[in-house]
RNA sequence: GGUGGGGUUCCCGAGUGGUCAAAGGGAACAGACUGUAAAUCUGUCGGCGAAGCCUUCGGAGGUUCAAAUCCUCCCCCCACCA
C-alpha cells in the first residue's frame, strides 16, 4: 500500500496538515477511511471541485476508503466560508435533485462498488437533529469565542453583509458530520479546501471531547492560474462537469488554453499521469509545451467524459487547429491516440441548415449572431467592424457581406470569430 | 420599534433636473505581437438591417417641456440605538 501522503504531496494536493507525524502512522495502519463534503449548490460540479475528487481518488488507488458525502443538510444551511455576501437558501426539493447530479459525476472517478468508497448525505441525520438535545449534547462543546476568531467568521463580521445566526452554525454542523461519520464509518481523516480549515479543526476537536479520540485534517491549497485567476472561471461562466452544460469540446478547449507556467503543476493534480513524465513533460519550452497541453486537455477530459468523447474532442480540434500527432515519448502513460490520426469535427460547434436558406443568402453579422458567435447583432457588427469574424479562414470585410451557398466548401462553411472561436454550418443536402 | 446611510449598466463605483446609454476601474470581446500561452499596446464594450429611435439607474405612481437625479407610497440591505 503506497502511502498517500507521498502522493498527495508530490502531486501539490497538500497545504495544511494537522500533526502530520500521526497522521501518516494512521495512514500506515488498516482501514482507513476519509471524506470530503460536496456542497449541493448545483446539480453539477464544476472544475472547481475537481482538486477533492482527484484526492478522494487518489485515497482510493492507494487502497483506502474514501467516503464522498453530499451536503444536502449542510446545503439547506449554506458554508459562509470564504464567501463575502451570503448564499441564497435552496429549497429542499432543489438540494435533493443537485445532490443526485453530484452522485452521478462523482463515480465517473472514484469506485463505489462493492464498498470500495462510500457515497452518502449528510440530509439522513442532519435533518433528523431536534434542537434541544443538540445544543446540549452538542453544542456545549462550541465556544462562541473562537468561532468568531475563525477567519471564516472574521471576514464576514467585518463585511457590511454580516453573518446570519444561520450561517453561524454551519460550523457545528459539519463538525457534527465528522463526527458521526466517525462514529459510523471509524471516519478519522478530512480533506477540504483551505477555507474549510477551521470547519475540519471543529470538527476534530468536537470527536476528541465527545470520544477522546485523534482524527485528522488536510486542506489543498487554493488552486489559480498563474496569473491568479481562480481555477474554472470563463467568459460564459463556470466550467462544468456535466457535458451538457459544459461540452466535450468546450470542456477539452478550457484545458488546452492552459498558462504555460501551470502546464505541470495542472497535470500533477488533474491526471493520473506518473510524476516523472510529466517531470519530463514540464521541461518543454515554447510552442513545444502545447503538446503537453494537449495531453492535458484529453487525460482531463477523459477522466470527467470518457474516453471515446475525450477522443471526438482532440481530433475535432486537432483538425480545426492544425495540431500535430503526439509524439510517443512525451507522457508515455497517457492513451492519447497518437499516430492513427483521424480527423473528425463530430464535436466541433455545428449547424445544420436548409441549402434553401443559403441559396437566399444570409448577411454575415446576422448569421455569427444566431449561430451563438456573437450575442447580439451589434456585437455581430462590432466583431466585424473589428476585423474578427473570418468565413473559411478568410476575413470578413463588411458587415453587410451576404453569406450564400457559394461559400459552401464540402457542403460546409467554417465561421470563426476570435483566434479560437470556430463554428461550422452544415448545408442538409448538396446544392443543386 | 427609533435614527441615520444605502440599492446605478456583468462586477466595483461616480453621478443630485437637461451637456447621461450614464465618469473611472475590473472583467469580457476584437486587433497587433505570438504558440489555441502569458505579458504589453490599441480599439470596443444596452438593443435595433445603424437613420434615428427604443429600453435601462430597487418597484409602482406623480411633478416637469425634460427625471438616475425632485415628490409620494412600497420592497430590500447596512450601521447605531432600543
Amino acid at each position: 500500500m503506497t502511502n498517500v501522503m507521498l502522493v498527495l504531496q508530490e502531486r501539490g494536493f497538500i497545504d495544511q496538515v494537522t500533526h502530520e507525524k500521526e497522521l501518516v502512522d494512521y495512514l500506515t495502519g488498516e482501514n482507513v477511511t476519509c471524506y470530503i463534503g460536496f456542497d449541493p449548490t448545483a446539480s453539477s460540479l464544476h472544475i472547481g471541485s475537481l482538486v477533492p475528487i482527484m484526492s478522494l481518488a487518489h485515497m482510493q488507488r492507494c487502497g483506502y476508503r474514501p467516503i464522498a458525502l453530499v451536503g444536502g443538510g449542510t446545503g439547506l444551511v449554506g458554508d459562509p466560508s470564504g464567501k463575502t455576501e451570503m448564499r441564497k437558501l435552496l429549497t429542499p426539493g432543489i438540494v435533493e435533485e443537485n445532490a443526485a447530479g453530484i452522485k452521478k459525476q462523482l463515480s465517473n472517478f472514484i469506485d463505489f462498488t462493492d464498498g470500495k468508497a462510500l457515497l452518502l448525505n449528510n440530509a439522513e441525520w442532519l435533518t433528523k437533529l431536534k434542537y434541544i438535545p443538540f445544543l446540549r449534547d452538542i453544542g456545549r462543546h462550541f465556544s462562541v469565542n473562537r468561532m468568531i476568531k475563525a477567519e471564516t467568521c472574521k471576514m464576514r463580521l467585518a463585511s457590511d453583509e454580516g453573518l446570519s445566526f444561520i450561517e453561524f452554525n454551519y460550523m457545528v454542523l459539519q463538525a457534527y458530520d465528522f463526527f458521526t461519520l466517525f462514529d459510523m464509518h471509524g471516519c478519522r481523516l478530512q480533506l477540504g479546501g483551505s477555507d474549510q480549515w477551521g470547519n475540519i479543526v471543529a470538527g476534530i476537536e468536537l470527536i476528541r471531547r465527545m470520544q477522546k479520540e485523534t482524527a485528522f485534517g488536510i486542506t489543498f491549497p487554493l488552486i489559480t492560474t498563474s496569473s491568479g485567476v481562480k481555477m474554472g472561471k470563463t467568459a460564459q461562466g463556470a466550467v462544468w462537469l456535466d457535458p451538457d452544460r459544459t461540452t466535450s469540446y468546450e470542456y477539452f478547449q478550457y484545458w488546452i488554453n492552459t498558462e504555460d507556467r501551470d502546464v505541470g503543476r495542472f497535470l500533477a493534480l488533474f491526471t493520473f499521469l506518473p510524476m516523472n513524465e510529466i517531470r519530463m513533460a514540464e521541461q518543454l519550452e515554447g510552442s513545444d509545451l502545447n503538446i503537453a497541453k494537449t495531453v492535458l486537455a484529453f487525460e482531463a477530459t477523459r477522466l470527467a467524459h470518457g474516453t471515446e468523447e475525450a477522443t471526438k474532442a482532440y481530433r475535432a480540434a486537432a483538425g480545426i487547429f492544425g495540431l500535430g500527432a503526439v509524439p510517443e515519448e512525451i507522457l508515455f502513460s497517457s492513451t492519447i491516440p497518437r499516430s492513427d490520426m483521424e480527423f473528425d469535427d463530430f464535436s466541433v460547434p455545428q449547424t445544420v441548415m436548409e441549402t434553401d436558406k443559403l441559396e437566399k443568402g444570409i448577411p454575415a453579422f446576422k448569421l455569427f449572431h444566431t449561430v451563438g458567435l456573437a450575442e447580439s447583432n451589434s456585437a455581430a457588427r462590432r466583431l466585424i467592424e473589428q476585423g474578427g469574424a473570418y468565413i473559411n479562414g478568410k476575413r470578413i470585410e463588411s458587415f453587410e457581406y451576404l453569406i450564400t451557398d457559394n461559400n459552401l466548401i464540402n457542403r460546409e462553411i467554417l465561421l470563426r470569430s476570435g483566434k479560437k472561436r470556430f463554428h461550422k454550418i452544415k448545408a442538409n443536402r448538396p446544392k443543386p
